[in-house]
DNA sequence: CTGGCTATTGCAACTAAGTTGCAATTAAAA
DNA sequence: TTTTAATTGCAACTTAGTTGCAATAGCCAG
């Protein structure tokens, strides 16, 4: 589903993703929001940012679902550029690598997405 | 905690292992021994094993923990090799590729580890 | 081969992330 | 302003994974 109303409370998700350049874990969002929205409604309005290409989602390490701006869909005309996530075991900011990564080929494989996540110190915490 | 005694219930995990070379969810192991041994003892021996370079894990797409045959843990002494999973969207099956990944250097961040997640259809399934 | 130490296991209860169905609300088109 | 479909809140649920503790069982010493 996409987003086709703009409600207050897609306006307040909007607003953190514009102030924070880094990817957030749901949970965070949702204890962010607790007496603002309910929980529902967060994973609700993140699902339809990610459909709308507004956000793009990833599951770190720990297993928990990230969303951090911008667009990262299939789509058959531009080719998505697939970005690494940086994850700091540290203070635990991510961010989203400005590095385009290559695909390799295997034989008799065919490949259409890829997920690649770093982690140690980010320049705060070394 | 490393694996010192080997039960019936270890021996089973291992024989597990032993006869497939994929990397498989913790929750398939729980079930395929689901009346042979406890969910609890599937966690801890798969913990213990990791711990002791027998096995290794990773988190998948959905957030799912699996793990596989081979080292993976950190050492001093003889460099780690990083190498890729691939995950087919059909099946579900999962392999170690053996490729070897480069770390690229990011300024001002240290990079302690890397994950590589690759998906799309396998041998079987395109 | 027997006793004892301690690693290992089972159980039950718990936590935490994420999902679902449904009725109530509200943005925005008509 | 009315209408209508998108959106939300709530409560209950699912599923992965964890924890504490008492019972069990490898395995080493004698």
């Amino acid at each position: 589903m996409i987003i086709s109303r703009k409600t207050k409370t897609v306006k307040l998700v909007l607003e953190l993703f514009s102030e924070k350049k880094y990817a957030i874990p749901v949970v965070d969002i949702v204890s962010i929001f607790a007496n603002k929205m309910n929980k529902t409604t967060v994973y609700r309005i993140l699902q339809r940012l990610e459909d709308s290409g507004i956000l793009h989602s990833f599951v770190d390490k720990q297993g928990l679902k990230r969303y951090a701006k911008g667009d990262q869909r299939k789509s058959n005309s531009t080719n998505q550029i697939i970005h690494p996530h940086f994850l700091c075991d540290d203070c635990g900011i991510s961010i989203c690598l400005p590095l385009e990564i290559s695909t390799p080929s295997i034989p008799n494989y065919t490949i259409n997405s890829s997920d690649h996540l770093y982690s140690g110190q980010c320049q705060d915490c070394k």
